[in-house]
DNA sequence: GTCTATACTACGATAGAC
DNA sequence: GTCTATCGTAGTATAGAC
């Protein structure tokens, strides 16, 4: 807290001022991080008419927010408190109604009738979130990382001569 | 440290005389638990021949490891300290170690000649590893959902009809 | 709306007795 | 090998001045 109001020139017990607890500031950046999520995504989507391209679209949108500069979209993918169930309980809340976009493009698609669209979107955000373990810029931008996770799930990796 | 301490019968002070550092102790419970996955792993190996049968096996194992009793299993794919780069770097070293075993396994696949093994790695590690945020038991053992993400991974979601 | 000052608790770590 | 006792620092939060 002390450095977080540092940042902003205060001094810690002034934002107390702001916020009631340090657990109602990590929830309202967690909120806005979401937004900052579902404005990029839905302004990819625009226009966008074939199932399969919303999808990646919105992967690609996903992507670049998540590993670009802003300052609100890590925390929506940190690992969630273990110790305070009613927190993790709120955050999980926001989280999910943002990955209901996701289901809706998921399904929307044709899936293969042995498919589990539940398992598909699970792959798919597990891809997409844990890329800031490993992203470097340079070999890939984020928007192609996004275009080819999709194209690897909708293909399939295997070989058919 | 003191909690940790206290589950052994031990008062914190008590620690430092086998760990010099709270980081050393992070240290040594994260090698136990790639050494737990590495047993689970090379276990399920044995036998098998086919090279996707090979993958699916060790996806199994990955996820029976990471969702089962053992203590030392979630630490491995815990989020890394963002504030202590040489202890960052020394965590990453014992898991790269681990995730080589799953490379070799990858470059035994025939893929399709678009594909970058690397992406379909850090696909399959994805999914795997955030199932700990998602997985409840009950509708789905650990080894079918990761004989299912292989599966998914090899032959696509798209419906060919 | 931000400050100063401070309360209370918890933390990692150490010294020296046993 | 574990204890007692403690150091120094940092954490969240509050009260009241300005």
């Amino acid at each position: 807290m002390r450095d977080i109001a540092g940042d902003v020139g205060m001094l810690a017990g002034s934002m107390y001022y702001h916020f009631s607890s340090k657990e109602e500031l990590l929830v309202a950046v967690h909120a806005e991080g979401v937004r900052h999520f579902e404005r990029a995504v839905e302004h990819a989507l625009a226009g966008q008419e074939d199932p399969w391209q919303r999808l990646q679209a919105a992967a690609s949108a996903h992507l670049e927010t998540l590993l670009g500069e802003g300052d609100y979209t890590q925390v929506v993918i940190a690992e969630l408190p273990r110790d305070n169930p009613p927190l993790r309980a709120r955050l999980i809340q926001l989280r999910d109604a943002y990955e209901a976009l996701f289901r809706r493009l998921i399904g929307a698609l044709d899936l293969a009738p042995e498919c589990d669209a539940g398992l598909v979107r699970l792959m798919l955000f597990g891809a997409l979130n844990t890329s800031p373990t490993w992203y470097r810029p340079g070999r890939h931008t984020p928007a192609e990382l996004g275009a080819a996770f999709v194209r690897l799930l909708k293909q399939g990796v295997d070989h058919h001569p």
